[in-house]
RNA sequence: GCCGACUUAGCGUAAUAGGUAGCGCAACUGACUUGUAAUCAGUAGGUUGGGGGUUCGAUUCCCUCAGUCGGCACCA
């Protein structure tokens, strides 16, 4: 995956390509207007305001056809520099370039415009010598957007594209497009039958059995590297009385996306978060310096009113299962417990092969609460931590929670595309709004710092993603069936195999056995495309010399050895969680 | 929520300038008795997403609702 606006060539590139659309659309639709086109990571887009002319996806090629015929005229891209009262001259049919010339300050902006051809366009460049150069572009996608990004705005049609140096890049984009679809995991999930979404709940998963197995797998891991680490466990309620959600600001702040029930003429709440009734359990005792560190960790199922349209399979959904811990300190803990965080997540993360970038989200300008002085400590505090624990850390200026700075992780999948998924957040609000404290040496109530923090985010975003990082091919330990036993003649191996089978059963192996009429052929074909690890094939000669046969996933020789050797093998990587 | 596209059997799909739907896989039945990606034959399976309208007649055209997808906005 190649980040266009990243790569300055193909930054400009990518940039020019946007004012050839434009032209291009300009030809076609004389009255259309233009907004921005700038570069993003996935190439260009461009808003452009056609009147009540809706654009479809059938309208690309002949868009992109009038880009190639202009391309191949091969006028010259000529800046010019202007005034600004030049520049709202030259433009003064145009609302929109009038809306951004009068929003410049001539004194420290240089207003340029770009022409090539018939189409001037106002922009600060730079751009290609020449839209001869602009060659191995492909329009990807139309949709809305909402002018300057407000929604209420009237909506903008959006054009998307990319475009590169050689026909050869453009072509591996494209095919790495075509893979990101086939390993969609809306697509697999089906396949694969891990899950599924009813109409009948819309945001609400469902989980089949096999992606119940992969489910458990994972929070039991879960539960043991984060017993390792020193936690403890609670479940706290589904639903808690709306006072305590006004408590908390959740109430002012998230009333929207909040589920309500009225019980005994009450308002209730559906919890969108856990940390109030976490913050009950922490008040459920008196707290000594001593025991401080407390790490208290939930798997906490929460509900929250997505927009219809953001919805997506298990990526955004409105129920969620955040594996979530708060964790409760003294001020002098908090480097040490973040450095142990971070290499907690690290070692989590690795068994899963993804790698991943940390960011450092600061204190927002303006909507915050609370000390600067102890926020700057706070940011120091966390971005000292990322130092001493070996990792760099982007700072992401202003883009803290109002109530803390953050550290964000987020990881690469193995088609280099970037999931932001840990985070580990310093709460100085809620400690205060819950009263929370802790006995200090001195015998004084002290207040204690909070963390909030999740590794995968949400299991079932989480999952998500592992289909669509392992296309469907988990790791042995998760995958839902992990050896397929095909005996090759039933009538005469089939006791054989169900004896292999019961074997493979007493050691937890998850097992599936093909006993049905059908073709060697047969079974191998079904048994590679349900992505099962391991084929276990049983015949005349594994039945005479007491052996098995088997072939791994992926390959193409068979291997033969005795069941205990295999069972061995199995379960050292199951154990090893190989990937 | 907004813009757009889409919704046909369990899954993947075809078709009708408006005349009540085909195919493949899977399922089921039978034959075949098989050594590493599909043995053959047969059977069953659909109110063409829900509702409404236009029409002699709608799966097809129109309206509406729901859902899905691609974006936008949102994402504690």
């Amino acid at each position: 995956m190649i980040n266009i606006k990243e790569d300055a060539k193909l930054s400009i590139l990518n940039h020019s390509c946007a004012h050839l659309l434009a032209q291009a659309v300009k030809h076609i639709y004389p009255n259309a207007l233009f907004w921005v086109g700038p570069v993003i990571e996935e190439g260009f887009y461009y808003d452009i305001d056609l009147g009540d002319i809706t654009l479809t996806e059938e309208d690309l090629p002949k868009i992109e056809k009038e880009m190639k015929k202009i391309a191949k005229d091969g006028k010259r891209i000529i800046r010019e520099e202007i005034s600004k009262e030049e520049a709202l001259e030259k433009f003064k049919n145009d609302p929109y370039k009038i809306d951004l010339i009068s929003r410049m300050d001539e004194n420290d902006t240089v207003i340029s415009c770009y022409t090539q051809g018939d189409f001037t366009d106002l922009c600060r460049g730079p751009h290609v010598e020449s839209v001869k150069e602009l060659k191995n572009f492909k329009l990807l996608k139309v949709s809305g957007a909402y002018w300057k990004g407000d929604k209420n705005n009237q909506m903008l049609q959006r054009i998307y594209g990319i475009c590169f140096e050689t026909p050869e890049d453009l072509e591996n984009h494209l095919n790495y497009l075509e893979e990101a679809k086939k390993r969609d995991h809306k697509k697999l999930g089906k396949e694969l039958e891990l899950f599924m979404i009813s109409e009948y709940g819309p945001g609400f998963p469902f989980f089949l059995n096999k992606g119940m197995i992969i489910r458990n797998e994972l929070e039991r891991f879960w539960y043991d590297e984060h017993t390792k680490e020193g936690y403890e466990f609670v479940k706290t309620p589904i639903m808690l009385n709306k006072e305590l959600w006004e408590l908390s600001g959740h109430w002012y702040n998230y009333r929207e996306n909040m589920y309500t029930s009225e019980i005994d003429e009450k308002t209730f709440a559906i919890k969108p978060m856990n940390c109030p009734g976490g913050m009950l359990v922490y008040k459920n005792s008196l707290h000594s310096y001593k025991d401080l560190p407390l790490r208290i960790g939930e798997l906490g199922q929460v509900h929250r009113h997505e927009a219809s349209g953001a919805l997506n399979g298990l990526f955004r959904v409105r129920t969620f299962t955040q594996d979530d811990a708060h964790i409760f300190m003294r001020p002098d803990q908090i480097e040490e417990e973040i450095i142990r965080l971070i290499n907690f997540i690290d070692r989590i993360y690795k068994i899963f092969n993804l790698t991943y970038t940390i960011e450092l989200s600061t204190r927002p300008e303006e909507k915050y609460i609370g000390d600067i002085a102890i926020w700057d400590a706070s940011e120091k505090a966390l971005e000292d931590a990322c130092h001493k624990a070996g990792k760099d850390c982007k700072i992401n200026p202003g883009d803290g929670a109002f109530y803390g700075p953050k550290l964000d992780f987020h990881i690469k999948d193995s088609l280099g595309r970037v999931w932001q998924c840990g985070t580990i957040q310093l709460d100085m609000n809620l400690p205060e709004r819950f009263d929370l404290t802790y006995i200090d040496k001195d015998g004084s109530k002290k207040r204690p710092v909070m963390l909030h923090r999740v590794i995968f985010g949400s299991i079932e975003r989480f999952i998500g993603i592992l289909i669509e990082h392992y296309a469907g091919l988990f790791p042995l330990w998760l995958s839902p069936i992990q050896v397929n036993v095909i005996p090759v003649n039933n009538e005469y191996h089939l006791e054989y195999a169900k004896k292999i089978l019961e074997e493979l059963k007493k050691h937890n192996i998850r097992v599936n056995l093909d006993d049905r009429e059908e073709k060697l052929g047969y079974k191998m074909r079904e048994s590679v495309m349900k992505k099962i690890p391991y084929a276990l094939i049983l015949g005349n000669k594994e039945v005479e010399a007491s052996t098995i046969s088997f072939r791994k996933y992926g390959t193409e020789e068979t291997i033969t050895m005795t069941i205990e050797e295999f069972i061995t093998k199995i379960e050292n990587e199951i154990k090893n969680k190989d990937n």
